[in-house]
RNA sequence: CGGGGCGUAGCGCAGCCCGGUUAGCGCGCCUGCUUUGGGAGCAGGAGGUCCCCGGUUCAAAUCCGGGCGCCCCGACCA
C-alpha cells in the first residue's frame, strides 16, 4: 500500500508526470482492453462530485436527464455527411449478435445526435412541443489512435445535452447559455479558468454550424479543450426529419444544439493544480476535504476517541472527512499519501493535542512564505475549516488565472513573433487572422500551434488587430493560438 | 500507421549480447515483536504461464520468426 518513490517532477518531463502521478494517486489504472482506462474510486470520486455540480446547474436552466441506446444503427451515423467523415476512421461497430451475422451493423456511440434527433422527430409535430431540452449522462466510444488516460481514451463518460427550438435565435441562445455555465462550472468547481469562445471552421464539430468552446490552459502551457457547445443549425433535423408546424402553420425544421464535458476534465484537473507532490483537488471536488490522522504512542483510545469527536463536528459542518487509523504505516507515510492524492487538508491528532486542546491542521497547498501547517485551538479548528476550505477553493482559482495571464501574449503581429513566443514558452498567443484555413496550416506546419479559438468579446485584446499574422490581408478575428492536447 | 524504447513476483528492475543447477535484487505483501508528530526496525514467511504463439536445440527468460500490449516523438483526432 505504502508508495515511497517520488514522482518524476513536471519540470524534467511533464507528461512523464502525469501518467505517474494519475496511476499513483489512485485516480485510474490501464485496463486489459487497448486505450480503455479503469476509473478508480477516487477518481471516480472526483468525476461523481462533477457530474452532480453538473446536473444540478442543467436542471435549474430547465433541462431533464433521459438516455438512449449504446447502439445506433450504421445508416444513422451516415446520414449526416460532414458528421460520418468526421467520425468513420474512429468507430467500434458491431457486425454479430446472438451469434447471427446482423442485417444491418450497429455502430458503438462515438456521440448521439442520430439517434437522439430521429426520437425527437417522433415526439415533436407542433411548435408547442419545443423546445426539447434532454441531456443524458453516457459512455461513448472513439477508437483514438493514441490514447492517454483521462486525456484522450477510447471509451470515456460525458454528458451530452441535446435540444430542439422553434428558431435559429433561440438555440443560439441554448448555445452560449450552456457555454456560460461550463465557464462558471471549470472557475466554481475545478478552478480551472477557461478561454471561451468560437472554434474556427477547420476545428468545429462534424456537422455543426458553429462550436463555442472553453480552452484551458495547463501547467505545461498547452491548451485542454475542456468542453464545447454547438449550434447545429438545421443540419440534423433535415436529415432525421425533424418538424414541427409552426404558429403560423407552416412545416418548419426544428433548430439544434448539443454541448458536452467528459472525465477528460478530471485530467484537466489534475494539469491545472498538480504538482511535484502529487494532485491538488478543489475542495468542492474532493471525495475527502479533510483526512484525520491520529498519532498512536501509547495512549491510543484517548486519541482515537478524540479523532472520532472531531470526525463528527467537521461532518455536522458538511465537511466530507476520513479518518485514516492504519496501524501499519507511520504518520509520515500517510501524510505523504494523501498528498499525493491531493486532500485539501489534513488534521493531525495526537496526545500533545490532547493535553493543549489543540489540532494540527496541515494545508495540501500555502501561500509563498506561509507554513503549510498549524497548531490551532480544537474549537477554531474546527470551526473555521468551512471558510478554509472555500478560501482554499479560491486562491486555486486565482492562481490558475495569474498563470494563465503571465503566460500569454497579446497584440504578436508576424508568423516570426508567434514561432519565437511559443518556443520560449508561451501559452496562449494572440493574433489578427484573415479567415483563411491556409494560414491555419501554414502555422500549424511551423509551430504546431493551432487557433484554439475565436475569443469571446471578454478575452479580446483591447485594441483588435488590424493585419493577419500572416501578413497578407487585414484581420477579420483576432484568434489565440496554443499548442493543444 | 511511421520512428524509437519497453514487456521477468503487486511495483521498480538485474539476468539476455556469450543457451546449461532450485531465475535474482530492492520495495511492497503475510506472521510476530518493538515502533508511530514527515516515507519505521528486526526476525521468519508467501508469492513466477520470464507478454503470447510457433521454430531451432539434448537443453530457451536468453537464439530465430510472427503476434499482442504499454510509453515517448510524429501523423491522425470535438
Amino acid at each position: 500500500m505504502a508508495d515511497d518513490r517520488k514522482l518524476t517532477p513536471q519540470g524534467e518531463d511533464f507528461a512523464t508526470w502525469y501518467n505517474e502521478v494519475v496511476q499513483r494517486a489512485e485516480l485510474a489504472d490501464y485496463s486489459p482492453v487497448r486505450g480503455s482506462m479503469v476509473i478508480r474510486p477516487w477518481g471516480y470520486g472526483i468525476w461523481e462530485n462533477m457530474q452532480r455540480a453538473l446536473d444540478a446547474m442543467f436542471k435549474e436552466t430547465g433541462h431533464e436527464n433521459a438516455y438512449f441506446p449504446l447502439l445506433i444503427p450504421m445508416s444513422f451515423i451516415e446520414k449526416e455527411k460532414e458528421h460520418v467523415e468526421g467520425f468513420a476512421p474512429e468507430l467500434a461497430v458491431v457486425t454479430q449478435a446472438g451469434g447471427k451475422e446482423l442485417e444491418e451493423p450497429y455502430v458503438i456511440r462515438p456521440t448521439s445526435e442520430t439517434i437522439i434527433y430521429s426520437m425527437y422527430a417522433k415526439w415533436v409535430q407542433s411548435y408547442r412541443d419545443l423546445p426539447v431540452l434532454l441531456n443524458q449522462w453516457a459512455n461513448v466510444v472513439r477508437w483514438e489512435m493514441r490514447t492517454r488516460l483521462f486525456l484522450r481514451t477510447a471509451e470515456f463518460l460525458w454528458q451530452e445535452g441535446h435540444t430542439a427550438h422553434a428558431t435559429a435565435e433561440e438555440a443560439e441562445e441554448e448555445t452560449l447559455l450552456i457555454l456560460g455555465i461550463y465557464r462558471k462550472f471549470m472557475e466554481e468547481w475545478i478552478g480551472m479558468p477557461p478561454l471561451t469562445g468560437l472554434k474556427s471552421e477547420s476545428e468545429k464539430f462534424a456537422g455543426a454550424v458553429r462550436s463555442y468552446c472553453c480552452e484551458a490552459l495547463m501547467k505545461d502551457n498547452k491548451a485542454l479543450q475542456a468542453g464545447t457547445s454547438h449550434f447545429l443549425g438545421q443540419n440534423f433535423s433535415r436529415q432525421f426529419d425533424l418538424k414541427f408546424q409552426s404558429e403560423e402553420g407552416q412545416e418548419e425544421y426544428a433548430w439544434n444544439t448539443s454541448w458536452g464535458v467528459s472525465t477528460r476534465l478530471v485530467g484537466g484537473m489534475v494539469m491545472t493544480h498538480g504538482d511535484d507532490q502529487g494532485v491538488v483537488v478543489p475542495p468542492r471536488l474532493a471525495p475527502v476535504q479533510a483526512v484525520i490522522v491520529p498519532i498512536l504512542k501509547g495512549d491510543d483510545a484517548a486519541v482515537l476517541e478524540k479523532t472520532d469527536q472531531v470526525a463528527a463536528r467537521l461532518k455536522d459542518l458538511g465537511v466530507r472527512v476520513k479518518v485514516d487509523a492504519r496501524d501499519n504505516l507511520n504518520p509520515g507515510a500517510k501524510y505523504y499519501e494523501w498528498e499525493r492524492k491531493g486532500v485539501p487538508f489534513r488534521v493531525e491528532i495526537g496526545p500533545k493535542d490532547i493535553e493543549k486542546g489543540q489540532l494540527a491542521l496541515a494545508r495540501r497547498l500555502a501561500p509563498e512564505g506561509e507554513k503549510r501547517k498549524a497548531f490551532l485551538p480544537e474549537d477554531e479548528a474546527i470551526g473555521t475549516l468551512p471558510e478554509r476550505l472555500e478560501a482554499f477553493q479560491s486562491e486555486l482559482l486565482e492562481a490558475a488565472v495569474a498563470r494563465r495571464e503571465a503566460n500569454t501574449v497579446r497584440g504578436v503581429t508576424s508568423v516570426d513573433e508567434l514561432s519565437e513566443a511559443l518556443d520560449s514558452g508561451a501559452g496562449f498567443v494572440y493574433t489578427g487572422w484573415n479567415g483563411e484555413e491556409a494560414v491555419e496550416e501554414a502555422v500549424k506546419e511551423r509551430t504546431k500551434a493551432t487557433i484554439r479559438c475565436l475569443p469571446g468579446e471578454e478575452f479580446r485584446s483591447p485594441e483588435a488587430p488590424t493585419r493577419c499574422v500572416s501578413g497578407s490581408g487585414d484581420s477579420v478575428a483576432e484568434v489565440v493560438w496554443a499548442r493543444a492536447y
